[in-house]
DNA sequence: CGACAGATTGACTTGATTCAAAAAGTGTGG
DNA sequence: CCACACTTTTTGAATCAAGTCAATCTGTCG
């Protein structure tokens, strides 16, 4: 009981916080229906820095993140490495429709998730019809943001990588339209290392860290250790992010 | 009666040349089911060079691909161009869950299309139910190749890029297992240009012709005109698109 | 307080871009 | 069928943004 229930808790926080996205088992599933859910799920939680899924392995199961966040990844065999997303509260991971994982998920910090068997889909989905159309629309969201990321990685300079860095992460949960007030300062926690952002944005450790220097210097950006960010000027940023020049 | 019948032979047609692949609503609909199907679309041809979606417009039609080919693409404001993907014979266009396209989607030579508009989908899926398994199997397929064309964007140099994209000309309908022989030469028409191809893998039309001519003067290709290659050595090629050394 | 991993900064190199020019296609009309 | 005009592609030389290598610096944690 105590499973699911708090699964659907933390997604409904979440949903509190940010109404412009749904995209949550807590949309599709009744109060009532609770009990179905949490038989076919189970809770489970990893330390930072481990690896939950894995690219090639067997896809058995699938995963909705309640707790902490994590990044997914791919590997070229000498070692590069691109990281493909980074999943937060609420994000459906490994429903993938072939038989392996696409990508390595790693816990970034602790994660708690709940697992469901990938034989239990078409169950819950039959029971709860409007999870079908849920998971429609998370996959078509993703493919959005996909073609975004591949404009960032294809198209754009180190400083509109980074750009497009701190502003998505300002807006985790409703895309684009998102930046509270153009003018208002945002202090956000970066979870994940240097050399995260740099396997994210498709650059080197020292060019990301060059290019927070120069945001810092530039009035841009204030930075408290490696791990939080204020957007001093996010509506500067956001134009940057997009290739708009400012005069 | 003429426009669906076409629709399904176009699509069977190909299914037949691709065993591997199966995502076309040839699948899901039987023959009987056909007059429904009809009655809900329209046949669509658009001359080469015609942009028939465009990025930012209100979302009123979904399209499936029965003839030709469509190069996706974003742009940012100062002209810089991504393409997201390259559309073939069976392909979902459009299929979007927001208001608008996220691409603008344009032919490459002459296309013809199945138009469906969007409140259809309901009603189609509705009728042929296995139709909403295509359609998620489609969209997840879909988001395992954007994840390679991040690693492709983020990580792969030049030669790597263009190795990449040869061999998944190659085998447009099956992934990867595909390259019929590693050693037998195969012979692929490019109808895009080398602009399309520079904007499809981050490049300038500069590196991607001086990466055709060193693959050429290195015996891995041989080109006829600009439109035509063929592959005299696919394992070599296909290696080095997944960073695989060969000593 | 050390010690160590992670982050920053600096100097130099390089792969890809840019700018420029020549060559090869492509289509048109006589 | 060829000549002309136009576009696309290829090739060359110079430049530059980001990468590499190397040396600090900083923050964290036992």
């Amino acid at each position: 009981m105590e499973t699911g229930r708090s699964l659907i808790d933390a997604v409904r926080e979440r949903c509190g916080r940010c109404s412009g996205r749904s995209l949550s088992i807590c949309n599709v599933i009744d109060d009532q229906d609770l009990p179905a859910l949490v038989a076919a799920s189970s809770r489970v939680v990893f330390p930072s820095g481990r690896c939950f899924i894995q690219e090639g392995a067997p896809a058995h199961d699938f995963y909705v993140l309640t707790g902490g966040r994590a990044k997914l990844f791919t590997l070229m065999p000498d070692g590069r490495r691109q990281i493909v997303g980074f999943a937060e509260l609420g994000d459906f991971l490994g429903l993938t429709s072939s038989e392996t994982y696409a990508f390595t998920a790693e816990a970034l910090g602790d994660v708690t998730l709940c697992r469901f068997p990938h034989s239990a889909i078409d169950r819950l989905v039959e029971r709860f019809p409007r999870l079908r159309g849920r998971l429609q629309k998370e996959a078509s969201s993703e493919l959005v943001k996909m073609q975004s990321r591949l404009m960032v990685l294809g198209r754009k300079t180190a400083r509109e990588r980074l750009a497009s860095f701190l502003v998505e992460q300002a807006s985790p949960c409703c895309g684009h339209h998102a930046l509270h007030d153009e003018r208002e300062p945002l202090t956000l926690p970066l979870p994940m290392s240097r050399t995260d952002i740099a396997d994210y944005l498709g650059l080197t450790i020292e060019t990301v860290s060059r290019t927070f220097g120069l945001f810092r210097k530039e009035g841009l950006i204030s930075v408290k250790g490696a791990s939080s960010v204020t957007l001093l000027e996010p509506g500067v940023l956001s134009d940057m992010a997009n290739g708009i020049k400012r005069d």
